[in-house]
DNA sequence: TAGATTGTTAATCGATTAACAATC
DNA sequence: TAGATTGTTAATCGATTAACAATC
C-alpha cells in the first residue's frame, strides 16, 4: 500500500474481501481477465461499485479486456494483507471458536490462527482443533511471543470487556467479537462486533414484514 | 406492528435487537426506567440514535423517568417477534451449524431452531445438538410440515445456491447465509450474509493501517 | 469507425447528528 | 421554577449511483 494512501471506507475493504475471494475462484476455473459488469453480477452488486472500489486502490484495468484477474488478487492482497502476515487468536475454545478454527484452516495464508485461549484447566497446553490451547493467564505473553495481532472473541460472556482490555493492552490491533457484550477498544485497536442473534432477529422481523 | 407500519431501516432493526437484548440484562439487575443517554452509553451509541430509533417504533418515555424497560422490552418484541415465533432450520450440521444451534438454545423463545439438514447419511434421523436431522431430501415435506420460515445456512459451498432456491420455494421467507457462496433470493425472501473470512479481513486491514 | 468498456466527477439517496421546542 | 429529558425537524455526513468523457 502505498504510504500515502488514505484510508478505505469499511465498505469498500468489505467488498475487497469479497472481490478476492470470487476472483480466487473464477481463476481457478482458468480465467485470466474480467469486466466489471461480470465480477458485479457474480456478487450481485452494479459495476459502476465494482470499478469505484478498484478506483480506490488505485489499480487499473483495460477497456478491451477488462481486468487482469491475477493482478487484481494480487493488488488487493498488498491492500488487505501484509507482507509477512498477521497471526491471530482464538479466545474461547468453545464449539463457536473450535466451528470457526476450522473453518478458517488453509483458507488464508497471510492470516494464521496460532493459538487459542481457554479457561478449562483440560484445555490448557494441548492441541485443540489443530490449535495449541493455553490458560487465560499466559495471553500478554503468549500474544507478544507469538507476535499475535488479530484475535476472535468467542468466549461466554462473563469477562469478555476485561479480556478485551488485556488483548488491547498485549497489542493487539483488530478484534473480531462473537459474543453479545458490546465493546469499545478504540482508538486502540479496530473492532468489529457480529451477533449472530441479532443476524437472526433480522431476518426475522424482516421475514415477518414481507410476508404480508 | 400496527398494520399501517413502513417497513423500518435496516440499520434501525439492528440496533432493536441489541436494545432488546442490552434492556433484558438490565431488567434482570432489577431496574424498572432507563435514560435514552444510559442505553446508548451501554451499546457505544449516541442518545439521540436511541431516541430516534424509539421513536420510529412508536414508543414514548416519560421526561422524568425515561423508558419502562419492560414494556420498552415488549414493544421491540412486537416488532421483532411474530406473536406465536418464527420456526428456524439449519441447513447443515456441521461443526458450526452445531456451534451455533448451541449458542441459540434457551436464547430467544420466539424463535425455535426444530429441524436440521445434512447430506451425511450417518446423521439421518438423528438428534444432534439437540435438534434433529433430516436428508435433504426432506427439505421441502419438513419445512412446511414444521411451519418453518427462518433457514441459516452453514453447509459447505457446493450446493448451496440450488440450496437456497429449494428453501424460497418451499416457503422459507428470512435467509441468514454463512456460507461464502453470494445468493440473491430478493425478492421472495430476506437476505443476511455473513462471511466470517470478510470479517477478519477487514479487522486485519484496519489492524495494520491503524499500526502506522 | 462503432461499440463496449474503464475511470471519475457530480447528483442522489439514506443514515446520522445537530438543534431546539415541548414537557415533566 | 430551573434543569434534565424526550420527541422531532432540519442539516450534515457518507455511501451509492447516474452521467459522461476518454480510450481501446
Amino acid at each position: 500500500m502505498p504510504l500515502n494512501q488514505e484510508k478505505l471506507p469499511e465498505k469498500t475493504v468489505e467488498r475487497l474481501s469479497q472481490y478476492r475471494r470470487t476472483l480466487l475462484n473464477y481463476f481457478k476455473s482458468g480465467k485470466l481477465n474480467i469486466f466489471s459488469h461480470e465480477l458485479a453480477k457474480m456478487l450481485h452488486l452494479t459495476s459502476v461499485q465494482v470499478r469505484r472500489d478498484i478506483m480506490l486502490i488505485g489499480y487499473s484495468g483495460s477497456q478491451r479486456k477488462g481486468y487482469d484477474v491475477k493482478e487484481l488478487i494480487n493488488k488487493i492482497g498488498s491492500i488487505i494483507d501484509t507482507k509477512e502476515g498477521q497471526n491471530v487468536a482464538i479466545i474461547g475454545m468453545g464449539s463457536l471458536g473450535g466451528a470457526i478454527t476450522r473453518y478458517f484452516k488453509g483458507k488464508r495464508p497471510k492470516l494464521n490462527i496460532v493459538a487459542a485461549f481457554d479457561i478449562d484447566r483440560q484445555k490448557f497446553d494441548k492441541i485443540i482443533s489443530g490449535i495449541p490451547c493455553y490458560s487465560m493467564e499466559k495471553l500478554n505473553t503468549v500474544i507478544k511471543k507469538k507476535n499475535i495481532t488479530l484475535a476472535i472473541i468467542t468466549m461466554p460472556p462473563d469477562n469478555v470487556t476485561e479480556t478485551a482490555k488485556k488483548l488491547v493492552k498485549s497489542g493487539i490491533k483488530g478484534i473480531v467479537n462473537y459474543t453479545s457484550v458490546p465493546l469499545n477498544v478504540s482508538p486502540n485497536a479496530y473492532l468489529e462486533e457480529y451477533d449472530m442473534i441479532t443476524s437472526l432477529e433480522k431476518a426475522a422481523y424482516f421475514a415477518k414484514t414481507s410476508a404480508k
